[in-house]
DNA sequence: ATAATTTCTTAACAGTGTTAATTTAACGAT
DNA sequence: ATCGTTAAATTAACACTGTTAAGAAATTAT
């Protein structure tokens, strides 16, 4: 029984009430637990009216996670604004792990998840984009600190830089997302693995430091 | 018609030619890719008989995961006979780094995948048998190298060591898994990034370093 | 009032993991 | 040699999944 005819602020406001119910379900149970079924159930629609509004369950999702994303990106520019260069890489690097581990879900989706190229095209963030890119905030304010002489001198690629400082953040946090349950392993506090995590990488590449170990 | 009684032998026979067919299809396409039916179909036998052999799908790829695990754990005890303590960390970071990178799939079902904690029941691998399970191998070696101290005093924590350790390496490979096709990302080549990735941390939590940067 | 359009639903398709019931073949005992 | 037992494999089915085609109800336009 379709009610009426929709304004368009009608038809936004259904298309972010299903983005809004598969958040809930999908960060509740895991991504690949929930059916488009499920979340059509949960604000009592058929499953097909989803695919009225997304054109499958991969492009709802990472609608989801966009949205999620932006909002970190942007609540990054806080940070970004640090006049401490230093303390702008630290600031990302804890923002970005708060992130990721309080949103284990979407992290997975967007970074522990092999997908297809051309699914690029399937997202709304412009990559490479300072506001929309959680990674080129990074790679910017390395090439910052990288021109300002921070770094030692026998690191000649800024590039290189980031990516290390990305992949020793980013493996603290998809080890905890995908083991950080498993009691074989006897995990010291995932902030202390953090905190010398980002410790030890910049100390060995800054040209001075505050507090050595 | 099934053919004949079959021996003890028969039977892991065809246990471990399910593996293999399992192995063949879910490395070249994906592990929630290939179905039950086409693992059986390949072998010419019915999806119904591989449940006489595993409990569910997930135990046969635990199954086929495990054998290659167990490959690799295996592989590292020549790199553990190494006299030189420092050496023996960097060759199993190397070790640990190749095989991630050349088995992707196992990879990332092993130790990208979140499971229930309940699944550690349904793998063969002793964890924290340094025979078998290669964080455990790291965990030694740390170990030995930290009595040995052979790191920096302020690091009073062995296993915190060999945790960040273990994240720095699995950050790079875990990254380039799962985003390494993703061209809005000037990725830097893999073994650089693994090469930067343990001088730097290496470097900062060794008390003496050969070649500082 | 009739026609067209929008919105939504039911029904269906092809596929999934998994299980119940069943067939076929080989064996041991009479 | 024939019986029943057991093992090995199969077919059929269940309850799902994502997705699509076709249809129904309500609103709008002519």
């Amino acid at each position: 029984m379709p009610p009426k005819i929709k304004s368009v602020a009608e038809r936004e406001e259904l298309r972010s009430r299903i983005m809004q119910a598969a958040r809930l379900l999908f960060v509740e149970r895991g991504i690949e637990a929930v059916s488009m079924r499920e979340i059509a159930k949960k604000i009592n629609y058929s499953a097909t009216t989803l695919y009225h509004h997304f054109a499958d369950k991969e492009s709802l999702l990472q609608a989801v996670c966009d949205e999620d994303f932006l909002n970190l990106a942007s609540s990054m520019r806080e940070i970004m604004q640090l006049p401490d260069l230093v303390k702008r890489i630290e600031g990302l690097a804890n923002g970005y792990a708060r992130f990721a581990l309080q949103n284990p879900s979407h992290y997975r989706l967007m970074f522990m998840t092999p997908r297809a190229p051309c699914d690029v095209e399937k997202t709304r963030i412009q990559r490479g984009n300072t506001e929309q890119d959680a990674y080129a905030q990074l790679k910017q304010v390395v090439h910052d600190a990288f021109v300002a002489g921070l770094f030692k001198p026998a690191l000649t690629d800024d590039a290189l830089i980031a990516q290390t400082l990305w992949a020793g953040i980013h493996g603290v946090c998809a080890l905890q997302i995908a083991l950080g349950g498993e009691d074989w392993i006897e995990w010291r506090n995932v902030n202390e693995r953090l905190a010398l995590m980002q410790k030890t990488l910049l100390q060995s590449m800054l040209r001075h430091v505050d507090a050595p170990m």
